[in-house]
DNA sequence: ATGAAATCCGAGTAAAACACTCGGGAATGA
DNA sequence: TCATTCCCGAGTGTTTTACTCGGATTTCAT
């Protein structure tokens, strides 16, 4: 019941493209310092970002990535799937439109079928610019700390 | 981001029990068969689910199990952490009291806390004895099946 | 043209988690 | 006493996770 360090890592590396991707392509390894996290992993995940269509890359020097549509229009939920394939918490074919024999006599498919759902409503009501806003208003906080960022511990 | 078996098993087992140790223990085997889950993995199940006060075991002959309280006032939320440990998606050190390093800059952070919240909600709203009453319901429309339930293939 | 900067891609791998099984011990009722 | 039932720890094959690595390809800048 636990997201893997795709959703995790990928949902920090997107913020950070959003932030700063406006100007000019954003490169792996500058996302990879700022977030500290490895370049090669985060090659992974910039991949599954592209195939989900969430980011373009620009090959070649200077090249990178960039949001590949506007940040309010991409959702927590768009970005943890393409990383984690779907987010359901049980995959009970009774849920699906074939359904399974005995499934009058699952109760526990209910159960399912709520936690799925209050899970998509969360992350599919939260938009990657809500979370740019906030995360530029705690950096006009605490400016001083953004520079030792590689030293902190809180890789959520 | 799923749930294992030891929660969607035993989340069956227990409103198995629910439905059926109001009269006598419910021995583990008994729960197997109707439930067709194997005996042995069924029993540490029911270990954890003890362990956590959900439960209480009878041991010898004619022995079993019986709910260690009534069903209305277990949730849906105490027999899954019982049986997965706790149910966060995420556990970000920020998000406990402590707080990180730069966790002011952790801007995951919020959406990590949306998540667990809403399926906390979400589980523990929903308690053992409507379950119990959903899975009645659906016993008097189709009693035939209900022998056949060995051969369903929703483990659901 | 050349070389540095990037993305792209597939393969490989150590460690952890998962989904069990098994063997034997201890309690208890008939 | 003996069959039934819970109790407990250890063991094991499989799958998933969380990465790394090597090399190919594309493109910009000089």
């Amino acid at each position: 019941m636990k997201l893997s360090t795709k959703g995790r890592y990928g949902l920090r590396a997107l913020i950070d493209l959003a932030q700063y991707s406006e100007e000019e392509a954003v490169s792996i390894s500058s996302i990879s310092q700022r977030q500290n996290i490895s370049e090669s992993y985060l090659e992974q995940l910039m991949a599954k970002l592209r195939k989900a269509g969430l980011v373009v890359s620009i090959r070649g020097a200077q090249g990178g990535y960039r949001l590949a549509k506007p940040a309010e229009s991409i959702s927590v939920g768009d970005v943890l799937r393409a990383l984690e394939g779907n987010l359901e918490a049980v995959e009970c074919s009774a849920l699906k439109d074939q359904g399974c024999e005995g499934s009058d006599l699952c109760v526990t498919k209910y159960v399912w079928q709520r936690i799925n759902e209050s899970i998509a409503r969360t992350v599919d009501e939260m938009m990657l610019d809500q979370l740019v806003e906030e995360s530029r208003k705690a950096q006009k906080k605490g400016t001083k700390q953004s520079a030792d960022y590689s030293s902190r511990s809180c890789l959520g």
